[in-house]
DNA sequence: AGAGGCAATTTTTTT
DNA sequence: AATTGCCTCT
């Protein structure tokens, strides 16, 4: 413990009663955590007694990783000691549970996507109209709820306007859905999980007997559903005890996920709820350089609503944050690039030979994915290596969606959503018309879908004919022949998860769909689809080796005894897959720059970051304008995003920049304003004759930002030359960046003013002048 | 039944 | 600009 810090030290040894670590940005928090699990392990505390909870499976990974190497270091054994994220805690416990809750054992973790489908679905069953109800809204309703621990009768009984009332009813009937479906989505996994620690004393004793030390990360992103579960899984500690043991870690400044539910009350009020509950604060950050760490707490301290802590390093030196006003996002690109390429090349002037800074030190933050597309492109031009962390984008292609549909249906069969996805893709002669009686069927008769096509199979009469009854019979043997009729077992049933993937893939005719596709489409074969299945087996294989490593006696239960070994391995494999966060795509062995939102940056670190997009309506997002403790969480989201910068940091801001095709002039964000002007180095790229740099400091461009306000919108220039109040006139010779040359045939006017044009390259065609970038020529 | 074309809509962050 | 959904044509 010697290279621990005095606080670090304390916060580490502090193993029992409840203790609340507040860890600034780089104060070494992790490091605290993994060494307060070793310790307790040395002082002969039993690891599985120990549950140490984080937000994403990287965080939680890596802790995995970090403590594992603590310990083999010491000879200790690691078995037995868990460490997982909340939303994974809560699928086991309620697949150990599942009869408590009511829940089918097989149950599928439905994703966003699913669940619009699904209440999708209810909405046009209950007869409303899709467009006075979307689907994203409604859901963001129920999601709302349900982070407070309200179900759909607790929030009919305080819906009071048609609204409420209405959604009440989509709840409702979502959750029955959801149910028949055999599923959860994420919100159940921490809200059933909340009600059986609560409702349940044997549950709860249960896990109160099992883990004595509870660890929370993060706790400042914990919501209410969470809050409850961690406090019925710390319990009430030893009768003459100062409380239980637990232990949260967090940072207020860098709480950013009160859009999800989350309470920073929660991490404010630890003390209240547990009056005797020791504090320690880690200020000391070994992080940044002392002119990023300045900028940032300058910024910080903007924030009302906060707990201040002094942050500081003892580190001198170092240089300024730059800060650059470009043209627009391709020219906010190429700076970016350059000045990558320039830290990559560099090998430093003068005396201290500074080594290039290698890709995987980089990474670009932004504020929305959108920003992502522009930046791509650049580092695709410079070649440089980079990666996106979107955790999700593999498993939302259409092809895997469909591979895991299937995959879904063989571990659940009741799974409706994966079943109507891929009854009929590669169609198979199951269309809609056929699809509907046969759901009419199976209604009358109280079976799932799979069970009604298994009787249409049979000759039984479900209204569909007898073609497509056959079809039926196919699709049914298909999945039989799968799953060895529901037993996962015996010779023509793989034993491997690849290789029943690599089956279902095949046999399916997912494979050949795609790749007659491919051969079909432009003159390039493009198998990435099919390259994109390959790749689901080698996912599947990989998890089979890490499912067996990871294994752990203590945690064998979930699954009821006699679970085949492959469904049991083919249900974690799901699992997994369900509950990937976009973070945990972040591989730092690669050789490559990284990209991605400000959300996901939290918990990383960086030689050299840029941030770019720091204009209103960015940063902070125009969403978050509403409230001034939304504009404090943006803040704190700019925070987050500098204090990921161990030694160099460029932000930039646009002035014009597009969105949806138009571009618009931008106002800078005010947060720039906010940097102080002493670490700052603002320089202005935007005007292309000057390479004037101001050293002045935010200050600088006040006026500028007045400036901008007073001036009227101003719509691209392209589009204001042309979308005037005139009409175009039929004749009018244009240029059309992609379709070339073409004539005016007739005009549209009107809000959506469009024009048909004959081109001579392509032929006629029918466009928005709002949106198509016509020249007149 | 199914594919392809056209038109309307899109605007945040994610387990 | 890009995606999604609806409608029509084969």
């Amino acid at each position: 413990m010697g290279d621990l810090t005095p606080p670090q030290r304390a916060a580490a040894l502090q193993t029992e009663g409840p203790l609340l670590v507040l860890a600034a940005a780089g104060s070494g928090k992790t490091r605290v955590i993994t060494r307060r699990i070793a310790y307790l392990v040395g002082i002969g505390v039993p690891p599985w007694q120990i549950l140490a909870l984080t937000f994403t499976n990287k965080a939680a990974g890596e802790m995995r990783e970090r403590v594992a190497h603590l310990m083999t270091q010491h000879e200790r054994q690691t078995r037995g000691l868990t460490i997982t994220t909340f939303h994974s805690l809560g699928a086991r416990l309620l697949r150990r549970y599942a009869e408590v809750v009511n829940l089918n054992p097989e149950f599928t973790i439905y994703n966003s996507g699913d669940q619009a489908t699904l209440v999708k679905r209810v909405i046009e069953s209950m007869q409303l109209s899709t467009s006075n109800w979307p689907a994203r809204s409604v859901l963001s309703a129920i999601s709302e709820a349900k982070n407070k621990l309200l179900d759909a009768e607790g929030y009919a009984a305080r819906a009071m306007d048609f609204y409420a009332k209405t959604i009440a009813k989509v709840f409702a009937g979502y959750q029955t859905a959801l149910r028949a479906a055999g599923a959860v989505d994420f919100d159940d996994l921490l809200v059933l999980t909340a009600k059986l620690l609560r409702d349940n004393a044997q549950a709860r004793e249960e896990c109160n007997a099992r883990w004595r030390y509870l660890m929370i990360d993060e706790y400042q992103d914990t919501n209410h559903a969470q809050f409850v579960i961690a406090s019925l899984l710390a319990g009430k500690g030893e009768p003459n005890s100062n409380g239980p043991n637990i232990c949260v870690v967090g940072d207020p400044d860098q709480a950013i996920y009160g859009w999800r539910g989350a309470d920073i009350g929660n991490i404010l009020d630890f003390e209240e709820n547990y009056p005797k509950a020791r504090v320690i604060a880690l200020g000391e950050n070994f992080r940044s350089t002392a002119p990023i760490l300045a900028v940032a707490d300058t910024l910080i301290r903007r924030n009302t609503r906060r707990k201040h802590k002094d942050l500081f390093t003892r580190r001198a030196g170092g240089d300024r944050i730059e800060v650059t006003i470009c043209r627009d996002e391709h020219h906010e690109a190429a700076l970016v690039t350059d000045w990558f390429k320039s830290l990559h090349e560099h090998r430093g002037e003068g005396p201290a030979v500074e080594a290039g800074i290698a890709w995987r030190e980089m990474a670009v933050f932004y504020r929305t994915n959108a920003l992502s597309r522009v930046m791509e492109d650049a580092f695709r031009a410079a070649a440089i290596p980079y990666t996106i962390a979107r955790g999700t984008a593999f498993y939302e292609r259409e092809e895997i969606k469909n591979a895991l549909a299937y995959l879904r249906l063989l571990a659940n069969p009741s799974d409706n959503v994966s079943l109507e996805r891929i009854v009929n893709t590669p169609t198979r002669g199951l269309g809609n018309t056929t699809l509907a009686r046969v759901e009419i069927f199976a209604r009358q008769n109280e079976v799932q879908m799979l069970e009604a096509l298994r009787s249409s199979a049979r000759g039984e009469d479900s209204g569909i004919n007898a073609r497509a009854a056959s079809a039926a019979g196919k699709f049914v043997e298909l999945i039989d022949g799968w799953t060895g009729g529901g037993t996962f077992l015996g010779a023509s049933v793989g034993a491997s998860l690849a290789e029943l993937v690599g089956r279902v893939i095949k046999e399916s005719g997912l494979e050949e769909m795609y790749r007659k596709q491919a051969a079909v489409s432009k003159s390039e074969p493009d198998d990435e689809r099919v390259d994109n299945l390959a790749e689901l087996i080698s996912s599947a294989r990989e998890f089979e080796l890490e499912f067996d490593a990871a294994s752990d006696p203590a945690e064998a239960a979930p699954f009821a005894p006699e679970t085949p070994p492959l469904l049991g391995m083919l249900r974690g494999y799901l699992e997994s897959v369900a509950l990937v966060a976009d973070a945990d795509t972040v591989d730092p062995s690669q050789g490559a720059v990284t990209m991605m939102t400000l959300h996901a940056a939290k918990g990383l670190e960086f030689p050299a970051v840029a941030m770019i997009g720091l204009e209103e309506g960015l940063l902070p997002h125009s969403r978050a304008a509403e409230s001034e403790s939304q504009l404090e969480e943006e803040r704190r989201l700019c925070f987050v995003g500098i204090t990921r910068a161990m030694r160099r940091l460029s932000i930039t801001s646009a002035k014009y920049r597009t969105t949806r095709g138009i571009s618009e002039r931008t106002i800078p964000s005010r947060f720039l304003g906010e940097f102080g002007q002493q670490h700052v180095r603002v320089s202005d790229q935007s005007d292309a004759f000057s390479g004037n740099d101001s050293t002045g400091g935010p200050e600088s461009w006040s006026d500028n930002r007045s400036g901008s306000q007073s001036l009227a919108p101003h719509k691209a220039s392209n589009l204001s030359s042309l979308a005037g109040p005139l009409p175009y006139a039929v004749g009018t010779l244009v240029r059309h960046p992609q379709f070339g040359l073409g004539r005016i045939k007739s005009v549209v006017t009107g809000s959506n003013a469009r024009a048909v044009i004959d081109f001579q390259a392509v032929g006629t065609k029918t466009l928005v002048l709002e949106y198509a970038r016509l020249q007149r020529v």
